[in-house]
DNA sequence: TAGTAGTGGGGTAATTGGGGGT
DNA sequence: CATGTCCCAATTACCCCACTAC
């Protein structure tokens, strides 16, 4: 598959996942979604998908993706 | 211009590769066109093709480009 | 022409969404 | 106020096999 298509695939979780990695029950990521804490997409049928990049950030504190470990 | 391929036309994408973008199983993006939820066109052997576009849009929620840089 | 990967179809389990209560 | 749990309805994921795409 795929060609040289481009676009920025960004890469999405799902919301066991996002639990998972949090540690907490998916319906508390739910809540979250519908607090407007943690941005979501939906699927054509309703479902919420996450950012990865943006639930990385939160797992770690804050950080955005420094690519360049020096000063 | 990065596609392999003919002239203008109109950008396509592969059950697979929406399914990617929105983290779904193809057989779910199947499922989104039998439902109309998504317009598809068929090739010669009855295998669907999607609009980047239109799957573009329903990612972002609706986004179409402004060309007004005012808010 | 053949071979591999992707797709279409159908059917069945697992998630998810939503409201409500603890 | 935030999280976890129970309910039900809808959506999605994975199983099979036959055919198309390249």
């Amino acid at each position: 598959m795929s060609t040289t298509h481009s676009s920025d695939a960004e890469a999405l979780l799902t919301p066991s996942e996002v639990a998972t990695l949090f540690r907490v029950d998916p319906k508390t990521v739910t809540r979250w979604a519908k607090s407007g804490k943690l941005s979501s997409i939906r699927t054509l049928g309703g479902h919420r998908r996450y950012r990865e990049s943006e639930v990385r950030e939160l797992l770690n504190g804050v950080p955005q993706p420094r690519s360049n470990p020096q000063s």
